[in-house]
DNA sequence: AAAACTGATACTATATTAGTATCAATTAAA
DNA sequence: TTTAATTGATACTAATATAGTATCAGTTTT
């Protein structure tokens, strides 16, 4: 069970990049490279988190992208929502004979309290800490 | 972003129905019948189960599977190693550029905590409590 | 005008997940 | 002792998700 995919794990990449370069723009070639991401791939990304609002774009010579939103206010949750779409544990795991009406279905509840810890674990993780640990370890992203 | 697949979904409520029927044989074909999980799938699921001593199975007409390990022993994060392989949030996020070196990166701790919260999460979840909560609740599996 | 870019979108490849089919061997019961 | 009900083993197909590539039009700087 993996639970990021490239998607997300390029784009967490991408982001710290961008947010280590705040106010500036850089490249999807620059990024892809220095990163190791595909170009075209990453490019789709880049489009994605744009229409989410996370960055902003110039295009023509000299252009690129650049953070918008404030890194401390992107989480992981959000990307693995934007690329793998919302945490859920099953998607109604007792159905049927077992759970036939929802409401009463005990084991919901179960299961909807992981998805809780789940998320509030990855929402604790923000663009803007990983940054910090990675300054802090004397690493530049 | 789905946490559990159907393997782990089915093999769950297999498992269940079985810990209901402790010490009597079920055929697959009723448990899939009565849970509406497809039957050959269903006996892929059986057998791996098998494989990895959780339950036991009798052949011919009356056969069929029992429970062998305790039901309290059992819990979901097995069961997702089983059919999903071990939880792990990324290969290594951090590689190349980034993570040239593994010891160094900071990143991959913050990383292998959450994979530890979500693995206890759902260590803490055992069939034997499901099955507890769903009786309690007037339901049976 | 040319080069360096993004926007948009279509396409291919690979892996994972989900589900089906088949045949041999075993056991209980008619 | 034959038949029906079952598991064991394994091969196969289908659907979906993930990963990656390609192309062309439009924009901006040089």
């Amino acid at each position: 069970m993996k639970v990021l995919t490239k998607n997300s794990d390029y784009a967490i990449r991408a982001l710290l990049a961008l947010a280590a370069k705040k106010g500036s723009y850089l490249s999807a070639k620059s990024i892809a490279t220095e990163h190791d991401i595909p170009y075209q791939f990453l490019r789709r990304l880049l489009q994605e988190m744009i229409r989410h609002d996370l960055i902003v774009s110039k295009e023509g010579a000299q252009g690129g992208f650049m953070m918008k939103k404030d890194p401390d206010a992107i989480t992981v949750t959000q990307l693995i929502e934007i690329f793998q779409g919302k945490v859920q544990v099953s998607e109604c795991m007792f159905r049927k004979q077992i759970c036939g009406n929802r409401a009463r279905c005990v084991l919901r509840h179960e299961i909807m309290r992981i998805e809780q810890v789940v998320q509030s674990e990855f929402e604790k993780v923000t663009i803007g800490k990983l940054l910090r640990d990675l300054e802090s370890a004397g690493l530049k992203p």
